[in-house]
DNA sequence: TAGGCCATCTGGTCCT
DNA sequence: AGGACCAGATGGCCTA
């Protein structure tokens, strides 16, 4: 189980986590030490500071001090790591794939990986409808375009196996609604809410084997955006080439 | 058992 | 000085 924060707790290697009254985190055998630690540091602390006394530097600090900064650096870390983590989640939330309990979790470069291609994609998508849009209220007439949709011309076009995503779902609404060719696709061809993944989706392909391999990541069950598949190039990955992919993967 | 992924600790660096 | 950020090290868990 790849859970970090919002699971605390529910990963193995955290086990039996507790929260101090800072919201850290604090495995028994650590917190068992954290508590050891801070009386005894609080006790040194109250016999040789009883006023308080001023701030020492830090080659002043007796060794419970030090481990007492050190606890609390450690301590500062952990809840940014937290932090960090629960954007991670939060990114995996919008991100096209199922969630749930029966669901593996996309490790941290997958998400960001596949979010890269997913904005990409929606980009491109977002170019691609306003060109379209562009074309509609130009002049250009809406049968015409119609008849040349690849999803009303092209009845033998090979079942799309991608899903319809929002932003083409506007567009075919936006150019007259949905196509006819749409509506009539195979059943078959809808990715099932739980229907293997292909890396191909949003145009993602695993850059680097390893670091998006099947089945680890991407074939385990996830729910694509409901819709009809359509073969229209709206609704298809984006070219990825070797270079692309490379530029993908490499590019900070 | 090896490899992947992760959480945590730790020391260094930079910024306020 | 204190905090945020970063990267390396370490160890645990899981899966093929």
């Amino acid at each position: 189980m790849d859970s970090d924060t919002g699971s605390i707790g529910s990963r193995s290697s955290s086990p039996d986590l507790v929260v101090d009254d800072a919201g850290s985190f604090f495995s028994n055998k650590m917190f068992q030490t954290y508590c050891k630690d801070r009386e005894e540091a609080a006790q040194a602390m109250t016999e040789r500071c009883p006023g308080g006394g001023k701030a020492k530097t830090r080659s002043e600090l007796n060794k419970d001090e030090v481990q007492e900064l050190r606890l609390k650096v450690n301590s500062r870390e952990r809840r940014r790591m937290h932090d960090l983590n629960q954007a991670m989640d939060g990114l995996r939330e919008v991100m096209p794939y199922a969630q749930g309990p029966s669901v593996r979790k996309l490790s941290k470069i997958s998400t960001l990986l596949l979010a890269r291609n997913y904005i990409l994609m929606l980009s491109s998508s977002l170019e691609e409808m306003k060109k379209l849009v562009g074309d509609v209220y130009g002049g250009a007439g809406i049968q015409s375009r119609r008849a040349a949709h690849p999803a009303v011309t092209a009845a033998a076009v090979p079942a799309a196996h991608l899903p319809l995503h929002p932003l083409a779902q506007s567009l075919h609404s936006l150019v007259g609604g949905a196509p006819s060719a749409l509506s009539a696709a195979p059943t078959a061809a809808i990715p099932s809410p739980h229907s293997p993944p292909t890396t191909s989706f949003l145009g993602f392909h695993s850059p680097v084997p390893g670091l998006l391999k099947e089945p680890l990541h991407l074939t385990s069950s996830y729910r694509h955006f409901p819709g009809m598949p359509c073969p229209c190039s709206l609704c298809q990955p984006l070219p990825t080439t070797t270079s692309t992919l490379h530029n993908l993967s490499m590019t900070k």
